[in-house]
DNA sequence: CTACTTGGCTTACAACTGTTCGCTAATTTA
DNA sequence: TAAATTAGCGAACAGTTGTAAGCCAAGTAG
């Protein structure tokens, strides 16, 4: 194995062992460079062959977070794509994102209203992303102006975001009947939106 | 003074240095009990003679935001008595809320998807009463059934809080937007819920 | 007046933190 | 092959933390 490529293993085994222990009781804050370098079976000083310190190490997991976020819209719209129902599909691929990337989406939910401005920010950006492209899918497939389409497509991001917040503290049972609330909430956001007046 | 009264007045200055440490860049689990007992003026040890330890603390702080939560509610309601806008005046008066009780809400926002569950529970507890409050109201003054009062309640109380979030960190002129946007999100909520189908 | 209670203090300790320094061993470069 | 680079390590540091033990002084109860 080559140095760059020991190296890149390296890093990676640092992201993992952040990643793990972001379970429900730790957030970006409360791990030590110590702990994660102990989890990725590294000596404390090490680290800092890879980070400079764990605030660069806490944008990269955001950063991790955000490209997966952005992978699970290219797959709902896949789904989309091949038929079913909008909101329903939107919905389901959401919820078992959550489901299969349970630490990956705590930390975006933790983060974003955690103690660092500069995650909150980074954050924020992923979550306007994902704004901005319902957007765009809304003013093409409902023909809705864009300001208006903006503040329909806001309010459902914070509605399944919130509900995914809900869903991760639920059993599978709990988590079918948010899923079925959250669609009934955004059915409402898009029949109030695009009603005419 | 007598001695009761001297530690009723002791206690509340280590709730009150709890409060102030609660700034944008702290959460509970991130102050100390060395910090609070400085910050109260009385010797780390002293802590002990008022809470068992830094979580009886956080969940007094938590129960102390509850009860301002609900004292915005009366607020709310009373000002709707005398006329205006029912979302209007509720939105106005959240957002004078928060400008005023700046620390008191960020702690609910924060400790809602905070590293605590006892903490997380509490939260959860104080704002279901809310949405609970606000499924009454509808239920009486749009006689919308109420499963479906419920959830439109849910929604609502989710994108105000959302909103809040976010206000949290603006300027004044970014919140009347904020406050204007969410009032819209608000009234496609109503507007879906109540369309006859 | 005396005895008791108790809020607050000082001292002390072990555990943990981030970070500096200098070394080693192995890969890469010349 | 010789020289240079560098990922990783161990030891050590000063700082912080929660908390235990014991003392004191002042308010309270008899």
């Amino acid at each position: 194995m080559s140095r760059q490529e020991q190296k890149l293993k390296t890093r990676q085994n640092i992201i993992h062992a952040a990643f793990s222990l972001l379970d429900e009781n730790r957030s970006l804050s409360a791990i030590s460079l110590r702990e994660v370098a102990r989890e990725a079976g590294i000596a404390p000083t090490s680290f800092y062959r890879h980070f400079k310190d764990m605030d660069e190490l806490g944008l990269t997991l955001v950063d991790e977070a955000g490209l997966a976020l952005r992978q699970l819209m290219r797959q709902a719209r896949r789904r989309i794509a091949s038929g079913g129902g909008v909101i329903h599909t939107s919905v389901e691929t959401f919820m078992e994102f959550i489901a299969a990337n349970t630490n990956v989406f705590r930390l975006l939910l933790r983060e974003h209203t955690g103690t660092s401005s500069a995650y909150r920010l980074a954050v924020f950006r992923e979550i306007q992303h994902f704004i901005d492209e319902l957007t765009d899918y809304i003013v093409e497939k409902q023909g809705v102006e864009y300001a208006l389409a903006h503040i329909q497509a806001d309010a459902m991001v914070r509605l399944v975001f919130s509900a995914g917040a809900e869903a991760l503290e639920a059993d599978d049972k709990l988590r079918g009947e948010i899923g079925e609330k959250v669609k009934t909430q955004l059915r409402f956001v898009q029949l109030g939106a695009t009603i005419k007046r």
